[in-house]
This record gives C-alpha cells, structure tokens and sequence, in this order.
DNA sequence: TTGTAGGCGTTATCAT
DNA sequence: ATGATAACGCCTACAA
C-alpha cells in the first residue's frame, strides 16, 4: 500500500493483505509517506498538520490535501512515546452498571473527548486482586491522569494510583493525598433537606437507610439526617439507624427490620435510589402502602425514580455535570494549574409522591 | 531519578520534581535503566520480563527482583509502536447511560481485562459529528478492534468504522460487512414467548410498541410477536402497532394512543423494559391498572424490572454474557482465527406480575 | 545465553 | 520556511 522508506534504500513493496495470522492490520501510512508524496520533509508535514505558522500556506494545503486524500492519522502512540504524553485518561469504577457511575461516565467521557483525551475504562469490582491489575494496566498504559468514581478507596488501592504520579480525580468520595482531588456533592445539605420535608409533613419517627458502610458520602449524608433532626427537636435514636453493603437485599433486609420494631418509622430516608428501590420492596411485601403507611426519600434521582410508584421523592445529583466538573478538574492538573482541591455541586431535592403527611398516633398504632 | 543514556555519553541526572507547566510525570525508570542496574543488556531484561527460554533463569530472577525494586511498568506505547498491536480496542456506545449498555459493557471489560486488553471508551451520541469524531479518534489510537453496541449504525457510520480495518463486533445488532460480526439474542424468539404468554393468559387485543424504528432488534421482536399472533389465530392489525423513538416520553405517548383507541388493547408488548417503564406510567395516568386492566412485558430484564409494582414481566437478556462472548469474538478474530459471523444467545421470558388473566368482554367494555 | 544494531512513527532541535 | 538528525522506549533480528 505504501512504500517502506529503508534508511537511504529504495522503497519495498507492502502487501498487507496476506499473512492474517494474528491478523495484521494493513499498515497505515505513515508520515514519512505523506513527505514522500508531497515532495517534502517528514517534519514539515508534522508541522502542516498541526497548523504551525512556520510552514508556508500554500505548502500546508498541498500536504494537508494529500495526507486527507491518503487517509492519513497521525499515530497517537507514537506521538505519546516522544512527547510523554498520552492524551489518555483512565477512569475507575467499582462496577460499570451501576446507574450512577453510567452517568458520571457520561459527563467525563464527553468532557475528555471535548478535549482530544481518550478514556480508560476499568472496573475493579471492588475486588483488591482486580485493583492491583488495573493499577498495573494504567501504569502501563502511560495515562496522564485518573479519574476515580464511587469506588472503595481503600486504604490499599489509593496509595497504589498515587504512585502513578498522575493527579488523581476522585467522585463522590475523598481521600487525603497530594494528587488527589475530589468532585461530591452537598451530602449534608441534601440529606438534611430530605429529612427537613420529612418533619415538615409530620414525621418524627424517621429512619435512615445507609449502604457503603463508612464511606464518606454515607457518613455525610448521616449527618445530615442527624443535623435535620436535631433542628426539628427530634431526638436521635440509633436503633432507626441501619446499614447495608450496596446490595439491594440488604436494603430489603434492614428495612424489614425496621418496620418489625415496636414503633417503627413512618418514614425512611434511604442513602440512595437503589437503596430506596429495596424499601419499596420491603415495605410492600409487608402489606403496607407507600406513602400512606410510610413515606420513602432517596438520593440520585437516577432515571427511573420519576417512573416508580410512586414517584420517588429523592434529592437530585447533577451525574453528568459531576463527571464534566471532574474531567474539567483533571485537565487543569495535568497542564499543571493547580485546582481546588474539593468541588461541591448543589443538591436538590425533588418531592414527588413517595412522601405523604405522617398518620396520626391511633393509625399507626396498629403495625408492631 | 534514573540516569538517562544518551548515546555513548554519560549520565544526565533527571530531577523530575521541578517542572510543573504542563505538568511532567516524573520519568518512569526505562528498560534501559534496569538493564544498568542489573548489569545486562536491555534486551536481556526484556527477555527476562516477558519469561523467555533464552534467558539464564537466575539472571531472569535478579532482573525481575531489580525491575519490581525499581517499579518498573514497561511501557505499552512504547510496545505498541514497535509491536504494530496496542492491544487496546474501542468500545462504541450510543450513550453510556443506558443500563443495557452499561451491562454489556461490563461483560466486555471483564472479558477484556483478563486478556490484557485495555478500553477505551466512546460515546457516539447518536450524532453524525461526533461519530466522525470517535471514529478518528479510535484510528489516531491504533485500536485493534470496536465493539459497537446497541448503538445507531447508520448507513454513513458503519462504513467509517470499516475504513479502519480492523475486526468490528456488534452487539444488538448487524450489519454486512467483511470485518462486522455481531451478538445478539433470539429476538424473534423471546417476543414470541412474551406474545404467546400473554395469549395464554387469555388476551386477544394486545399492542406492540417499538422503540428505535427500523432497527434490526426491533423489527425482529415485531416478527415474533406477529408470529406468535398468526399461531395464536390472532389477526394482525396495524393499528395496534406503535413505535416510539428511543425516548420514554414517546413510549408513553404511543401508549396513550393505544389506550384511547376504540378498542383498546388489554396487553402490551414493549420492545423493551425502558418502554415498559413508560407504558406503565401511561396505563396508571389513565387511571387504569396492572395487570387487571392491562398487562404490561418488557425486554431485556434490567435490574430494576422486578422492583416495579407490579414487577414486570420480561424478556431477560444475558447483557454481560453477550459483552462476554462479544470481547470473545473479537479476540479471535483479532488474532486472526475467523470467527462466527452471528453469534446468537437465548432469550428467556420471565414471568412476574405485570401479566395477567384477560378481562371478560363486559369489563372491558368500560373504557374507549 | 547474551549483546549489538536497527527501526517502529512521531516530535524536537538544530542547521540551513 | 524547510530539511537533516536525533531521540522517545521497546522489540526483533542477527551476531557473538
């Protein structure tokens, strides 16, 4: 297809189509090609196509002409092997279908590609032995820096990217370190203006539902259950407190023990959506209705809270716009700005039909 | 850090920690560097680090130990420049947020990850441009194979993508071509089964609504269902026949129309569980009921299908399973081997409680 | 079993 | 404004 420039010799013909075994793609042209064509220097053809004022007009449009005519891409891994850098970005997740890292995905995906930056996509499923290898896998893909999204950052996995040297981005979570930044939103104002409309309709016997054992937006989102109650004079009660692990039968789990307290609650604020989607299970399946019986908050809005019945009440995450706001982070670091170190997005809390007044005392009584 | 080798000259040290703009990853040790350190000659450590017989299996041992020492990452660009094979494919999405794509995803980066292949990411948007745009994007990359899923393959896109010569996987849908294979699943039969579900449930009016018109998958779940009607003894009738464009809302329109027609159907076959999602929130907007009024089947079985009220009855799709074996496809045919041109995997109904028992004919009367 | 010499396709640094 | 030349870090001959 294109002739091979051997040193001072002649060129040798390319088949490229015959041997197939492991499939060898048919040699791109190179850029010693596009020289050969247009009659000038390699070089000068790198500068052409990157619209450097030191070529002359005329001869840029002639190689940009043959080098499009040609089919010619420049080689990003060559390019990245003399310049030290990729262009290439990766991004960890815990696992792909999760809802809200897809979203998150979505904003930093488009942001990169915005950018000219390609996106690594790993998962870690939460598993160390797989965290190991995807560190591995992005040292040696030479990316030029990380994004991290609603993962376990472990005490292990974190010091392992740090020593990357690349800067880091983590979403919805944080961590101290020198390359580390963080995008999360305003868990403590979300969840206490959650709870805050909870006690607004009459509720006093409000639980809290987390996942994530100790993870900082869980925390976070805890203390902001507690900071509503306080304000509302309610007084904190542990044992309305549960936690699950981020699967959906814990959250049906730990609901289920709620209701079969003696005064169970007339409402419960979930961590998140998922974990609301668990109450609404568990809730149902002990004949009580929703929010009649019991009122439900949860945390996301990922897209089908407004298609449950009913409606989830939930506080909105901008994903997408976390993602962007990640990746945007990420670029200032790696051209050497130095950025904030943690970005909070605003919270908002959408109030659909989940949520009902609370029942008055002699209703309730007949559940426990 | 480590001494970099110019030519015959000594030593230059490299401090690394003073330039930030734009910021340097300090330089990663070389193979070259662990070559000086082990007091052998860079080939040999790149024999030794990737376990060949040629190399003295105690020098292999000190070298591996220096290179571990050293946090040593060979460089896969570095690789890939000579090697012509980035082991690095392109993973094509319409949007990463569709919990479809975000499950076939997750099969293929596993299936990926184990094999030492590294992801990028790319999401076409369903727009012309930016599908210009990932497509050189994947060819500056020297990808060496796309996975495209579920995604818009228009008459212009494809063909792009083709250009790049490299083997191209589709998932969810086909495409002629020399280097397209595909997975996807019995759509024909899986709509069938939900179909002759609902006919045995009793039904005789029952609505198809589409999504994606004109799409491969849609126009085979639309042949099964007419299948299923013709064994059934069911008339076809057009006007029972709705398709949507992608979007719930259009889903809940089509289903609307459905409703207020004369006689208006007593069960729906959606294309798939995200139409469900707005079929039952326009069957409950008319005040009616599922499934005692209408029955309601979906497609694919995402996560949240049985977390419905009612759970919803679906067509379960293997998504991981086909990300899976779609990796697996493209493996080999990247390595040469000729692969099936269609791989095809089983659809499974599962029955929950968005199908019911037709109403009698005097019930039904009541609406239209 | 090991070392030497090239070259993969770019960009960068000098000359001219 | 352009060209010659040298890296970048690795692998693959081929020579020793």
């Amino acid at each position: 297809m294109f002739e091979k420039d051997r040193g001072k010799a002649g060129g040798v013909m390319q088949t490229g189509g015959g041997n197939r075994a492991p499939r060898q793609p048919l040699r791109q042209p190179s850029i010693k090609d596009i020289a050969r064509l247009a009659r000038v220097s390699h070089p000068t053809v790198s500068r052409a196509l990157q619209n450097s004022p030191l070529v002359n007009a005329q001869t840029a449009a002639k190689i940009r002409k043959i080098a499009d005519e040609a089919g010619y891409r420049a080689s990003a891994v060559a390019r990245g092997l003399v310049t030290r850098r990729t262009r290439t970005i990766g991004l960890v997740v815990t696992t792909v279908d999760d809802p809200f890292a897809g979203e998150v995905t979505c904003g930093i995906e488009q942001a990169a590609n915005d950018h000219g930056y390609a996106v690594f996509l790993a998962s870690s499923s939460a598993d160390p032995e797989r965290e190991r290898k995807v560190v591995q896998a992005l040292a040696e893909r030479r990316v030029d820096g990380i994004i991290v999204t609603s993962s376990r950052v472990g005490a292990l996995y974190l010091p392992l990217l740090e020593e990357l040297n690349v800067p880091i981005v983590l979403v919805n979570d944080q961590y101290p370190g020198e390359f580390v930044h963080s995008v999360m939103i305003e868990n403590v104002e979300g969840a206490r203006a959650a709870v805050e409309h909870l006690i607004g309709l009459g509720h006093r016997r409000i639980a809290y539902v987390g996942d994530r054992l100790g993870y900082q937006s869980d925390a976070e989102r805890l203390a902001g259950y507690k900071d509503a109650l306080k304000r509302g004079g309610i007084e904190f009660r542990a044992a309305l407190v549960k936690e699950g692990n981020g699967r959906p039968e814990a959250a049906i789990e730990a609901v289920d023990e709620l209701l079969a307290l003696p005064a169970p609650p007339t409402a419960i604020c979930c961590y998140n959506d998922m974990t609301a989607l668990g109450a609404l299970r568990a809730i149902r399946a002990r004949g009580l209705r929703v929010p009649e019986d019991v009122s439900v908050t949860g945390f996301d809005d990922l897209f089908f809270a407004a298609y449950l019945q009913p409606p989830l009440t939930t506080v909105r995450q901008p994903m997408r716009r976390m993602g962007q706001l990640a990746m945007e982070n990420l670029l200032k670091l790696m051209s050497g700005e130095d950025s904030v170190a943690q970005s909070r997005v605003e919270a908002e809390l959408i109030v659909r039909a989940s949520t009902g007044r609370a029942k008055t005392g002699s209703e309730e009584s007949r559940h426990g």
